[in-house]
RNA sequence: GCCGACGUAGCUCAAUCGGUAGAGCACCCGCCUUGUAAGCGGGCGGUUACGAGUUCGAGUCUCGUCGUCGGCUCCA
């Protein structure tokens, strides 16, 4: 990772242009609604939003007339001033903006900013002032609207969103837009959307077949096509590949167990809601599993254990599932079905550390492996407020393992950022954050510690003094979900499979039905040696069977007619669309062979 | 779940003001025997997501349901 000292976002001029701009689209809607009320408007990556309470719903028209009257306003030069204020003179001034005199209380107390982020010192209040629009807020901003360019923002989308992200609280619209120093960063940014868009999963994946959502199936419930399910059983090989070196072992568990295992794991308070809903059975609960750790637990008990035999790690890719609320559901990236690249580790103490990084290396293996090169850890803490409600209740253990975990990190010099009450309920995690090639952000992989379930199922190892101890549990996916990891490899990679994971390697194209038979015969002589081919041979030309090798993305395309026929050669079209004539069979397929085998990237 | 937008053939899209639903690709049948991204001709394919309503008449207007998308909330 780039450890370059980068210019903090907070300082940036960016930053300021995108907060006036915020401001300015303000007033903006405020001309338009004078009844309307205003609430925050922070800039954000790539951008600005601001959050209104209005009295009808905003429409995509409602957008043009908005960005037009920016336009007017940016146009006018108008300063912006910043004026301190007392608390009760803020008051004043925004007598009749409840949202404003929410905030003013919360600065006043010392305890919440502007945004109704937590503050540790008591800040000065203070407004901005352009033109007709005045705005509770710290700043910065830049000197005049006219530093806003006309031609360098756009507003984006219109949106739903709870004041102070609250579901409880009344939904507000936030209006999204976007904005750069100049009308070339803002262009190069729109570009940047449109080719995230064609590397979007949903349509590629639909394009390459990969895999299907069908209405009468159910929402979140993925069909995989052969070749979804090719790429599918190619990471499960990765994953039992390096956790065979490891020293995982496989278990496999039901799909459904009795309520008493959830109410037993503590899940069942935490997550019922979002568990499908019990089957009962001749006056039992059954639920289908959402996650597969109770049963790995069971597993443990099943036999008394000694400290010899720890660490224990049991391994399964079972399919949970998960009934996420409609709204969640996304692609592939957040479904109802799932299969985890799941295992459970059982240490003790002093094995900890080494088994948490043990997770990590295997983290830095698959990133290496797939080219990742960004990627954030952190390092997620529990809050002393949800103890007991979102955590379980024991603060000693819970400050106990985040340090443990923070050791660990800190020893192995691994760099990681905290982020507080994010963690498990069971125990702190850290989770990995990894960006794509293109700089699009994904949540992947999760190392979780579990102090809590271990004890609760009554797991225990004798110890060197004879003794019983209970053991800590290292949950881990390294893999995330198949799903999400699907979905993450089409837009990494745009559809671009390394060899070892294309669904298919080997397109043989034969340019008369003169060579059908050869074709037919590379084709076989591939599949039995490992790869995956096939031959075209339908009464097509061969250009328009080139093309559709190249639109389904095969590495590979075999190109034979007579002349290869006569000397037992193919002309081999790479992917990328380069070519070599003349290449003896044999030596085309100890290239393949060698760039599955070591997983190779390039082709 | 909440706010908003959208839903036309397997896919990508068209259909003026409310007036008989259309194209390309895919698929099927022929012809062509071809050298590195689409050869030509013909055919099949729709209860316009589903259900109600308004209307002489609804893909188009209204309501409801389902689904998808942009966000919010959530993610063991």
């Amino acid at each position: 990772m780039s450890q370059q000292v980068q210019e903090k976002y907070e300082e940036s001029y960016l930053y300021k242009i995108r907060h006036s701009a915020a401001h300015v689209m303000a007033q903006a809607v405020m001309e338009m609604f004078p009844d309307g009320k205003i609430t925050i408007g922070p800039p954000v990556e790539n951008g600005f939003y601001y959050d209104f309470d209005l009295p009808r719903s905003l429409t995509p028209e409602d957008l043009e007339a908005i960005e037009k009257r920016m336009r007017g306003i940016v146009q006018g030069k108008h300063e912006f001033n910043k004026k301190v204020v007392s608390a009760d003179e803020a008051k004043k001034i925004f007598a009749d903006q409840p949202y404003k005199l929410e905030l003013i209380a919360g600065l006043e107390k010392g305890e919440l900013d502007e945004y109704g982020e937590p503050l540790k010192e008591k800040p000065e209040i203070s407004i901005y002032q352009h033109d007709t629009f005045v705005d509770l807020c710290r700043g910065p901003h830049v000197e005049n609207t006219k530093e806003v360019k006309q031609d360098a923002f756009k507003l984006m989308s219109i949106a739903g969103a709870y004041w102070r992200g609250d579901e409880k609280n009344k939904q507000l619209q936030r209006v999204y837009g976007t904005a750069w120093e100049n009308k070339q960063q803002l262009k190069d940014y729109l570009n940047q959307l449109e080719e995230a868009k064609k590397r979007d999963h949903r349509k590629l994946g639909k394009e390459l077949e990969i895999f299907v959502f069908d209405e009468e199936v159910g929402p979140g419930l993925p069909l995989w096509l052969p070749n979804g399910a090719i790429m599918i059983e190619e990471l499960e090989k990765l994953a039992k590949e390096m956790e065979e070196k490891a020293g995982y072992q496989r278990v496999r568990t039901p799909n459904l167990t009795k309520e008493d295992l959830f109410v037993r794991s503590g899940h069942l308070p935490y997550y019922a809601e979002s568990m499908y809903p019990p089957m009962e059975l001749e006056g039992v609960k059954y639920y289908v599993k959402p996650m597969n750790c109770p049963m790995h637990h069971k597993i443990f008990g099943s036999k008394g254990r000694s400290y010899r035999d720890l660490p224990i790690r049991l391994a399964e890719y079972g399919t949970c599932y998960r009934y996420e609320k409609s709204g969640e559901l996304f692609g592939l990236m957040r479904v109802r079905s799932l299969q985890m690249n799941d295992a459970h580790m059982y240490v003790t103490e002093e094995q900890f550390e080494q088994e948490f990084l043990g997770v990590i290396d295997l983290y830095h293996k698959y990133f290496e492996l797939f080219g990742i090169e960004k990627y954030v850890m952190r390092l997620s803490l529990h809050s002393k407020a949800g103890l007991g409600k979102k955590y379980v209740d024991n603060e000693r253990l819970w400050l106990k393992t985040e340090d443990m975990v923070r050791r660990a990190m800190t020893n192995a010099d691994v760099p990681f950022v905290e982020e507080a009450d994010e963690a498990a309920f069971y125990g702190p995690k850290i989770d990995v954050q990894i960006w794509s090639v293109i700089g699009k952000e994904f949540s992947l992989a999760t190392n979780q510690v579990d102090f809590a379930q271990p004890e609760r199922f009554d797991l225990k190892y004798t110890n060197k003094e004879g003794n019983e101890e209970v053991p800590l549990c290292i949950h881990r996916a390294p893999l995330s979900t198949h799903e999400r990891m699907v979905g993450f490899l089409i837009e990494h990679f745009a559809g671009n499979f390394p060899v070892w994971l294309s669904p298919e390697q080997v397109r043989v194209i034969s340019i008369t039905d003169a060579q059908n038979e050869y074709a037919e015969n590379i084709a076989k002589h591939l599949r039995s040696n490992g790869v995956r081919a096939h031959a075209d041979l339908s009464a097509q030309r061969m250009n328009a069977k080139i093309r559709q090798a190249q639109l389904m993305k095969v590495p590979y395309m075999l190109v034979v007619g007579d002349n290869e026929m006569a000397a037992e050669q193919v002309s081999l079209r790479v992917r990328d669309g380069s070519q070599q004539n003349n290449i003896p069979l044999g030596e085309f397929l100890e290239r393949v062979k060698d760039k599955i085998a070591r997983r190779a990237r390039e082709l």
